[in-house]
DNA sequence: AGTTGTGAAGCCCTTCACAGCA
DNA sequence: TGCTGTGAAGGGCTTCACAACT
């Protein structure tokens, strides 16, 4: 049931305050942001500076941050080292996860092709496939191996987050298969609606969609310039 | 200043109700639901039938569907097919949509070939690169041209939705370029932010973000089942 | 009998505005 | 003086629960 945003079953704990959903899914974000920040000199950072570069209002940051039993000092900002520290301690980026993607196709070599992961906290520990003809493949260093080797594979590697860029016929049941070999986080990029247990947290990708809320925006904004005298409602 | 989510500066028309955003973010899950319930032969779909199809609870979806003075008919559903033609128009999917792709690099090379988009409304009119050595190969039937000809192509091809797949550093110059040529929509895969005129819708999709997010959960997961005396919620 | 359409209640998130602190 | 941290207000979305209708 646990499909996108929403879903916090467990209580807190000591170490992890019970932070919105919406507060972690900006996390990430001020997190790209600061090591920007950092990158280009910055040791210092305020509110305000640090919401412009996030694309986000500076009293929500501030509210996020306080989440976070925030360490700011009053009259000067953020350290940005210390913030950088915090929010990847609380995503849980210590750890350098090992990631399992399923499904080598078009979108799948892109993926596992894709430099920005190991550089953000995560690498590609293991690609497969259903086809024989993929298998034995190599792309960036990593063989692809028939999915037949999944549970093995994920034992081994101690993967917990699975990524899925399968046709959509064949997602649940890989989704199932992940589940059943210990997976409990699925990022999904095909085009359909997993059904999981409580305790597996899905996010969904889906390009098309994204264009199509591009399409309605972009409709209304030409049927509204199309009808100059179109009137307030309620 | 539009990032995601959270804009609506423009009045509402009469062939276009105020939708909430959460509603039209919605509405390409249900068309997607709609046609595998067609494809399958029903021709007639419940609330509840449709909601678990599409993830999301029967009366969430009620209430989105009568935002599109909806036709259900009481005691027995909707009618697929006249559902499926309403919500194509709503998001204005009936005017075949032309999208320009800059960037093709690994990322871009994987979603200029992904079949998915020509099956739900849009086709990549255009690919672009800023790299000569990239310029001219052949792509899924599109050649590769250089980015100098973008004004000139998108006048031709009538864009107004663009994909940016470029690194970070060169996605706010493209999105200005873009921008200027007169596309007001944009999908963004580099990770950063773009400012742009509030006229212009930009939705953003992060990969590392989103394994950053799940990951949180993983990290909060392993925590508490680490501390045997936690208890359930309610 | 069965299902939609919808006021009303409740929840979550955002924003405001300012007290508190360096 | 300047910026953070936060109670309180406000807004939007979800969920409930039932009246309306076929």
């Amino acid at each position: 049931m646990s499909q996108q945003r929403n879903e916090r079953p467990l209580k807190p704990s000591a170490d992890f305050p019970d932070l919105p959903d919406a507060t972690v899914a900006r996390l990430p974000e001020y997190l790209r942001a600061l090591h920007e920040l950092s990158r280009t000199g910055n040791d210092v950072v305020s509110s305000e500076g640090l919401a412009n570069a996030a694309g986000v209002n500076s009293a929500k940051l501030r509210k996020d941050l306080s989440y976070l039993r925030s360490n700011g000092t009053r009259g000067v900002g953020y350290d940005v080292a210390q913030l950088i520290e915090k929010i990847e301690h609380v995503l849980g980026l210590n750890q350098h996860r090992a990631v399992a993607l399923v499904g080598v196709g078009n979108l799948g070599h892109a993926l596992a092709g894709y430099a920005g992961f190991g550089t953000r906290g995560f690498h590609i520990a293991a690609l497969f496939d259903a086809d024989p003809s993929r298998v034995g493949e190599e792309i960036n260093g990593l063989v692809v191996r028939h999915i037949d080797e999944l549970a093995e594979v994920v034992a081994e590697e101690g993967i917990s987050i699975a990524v899925i860029a399968t046709p959509a016929f064949a997602a649940q049941p890989v989704a199932d298969l992940l589940i059943s070999c210990g997976v409990t986080s699925i990022l999904n990029f095909a085009p359909c609606v997993l059904s999981v247990p409580d305790n597996v947290d899905v996010r969904k990708v889906d390009l098309a969609i994204e264009l199509q809320i591009l399409s309605f925006h972009e409709h209304r904004k030409s049927t509204l310039t199309a009808l100059p005298g179109t009137v307030v409602g309620s």
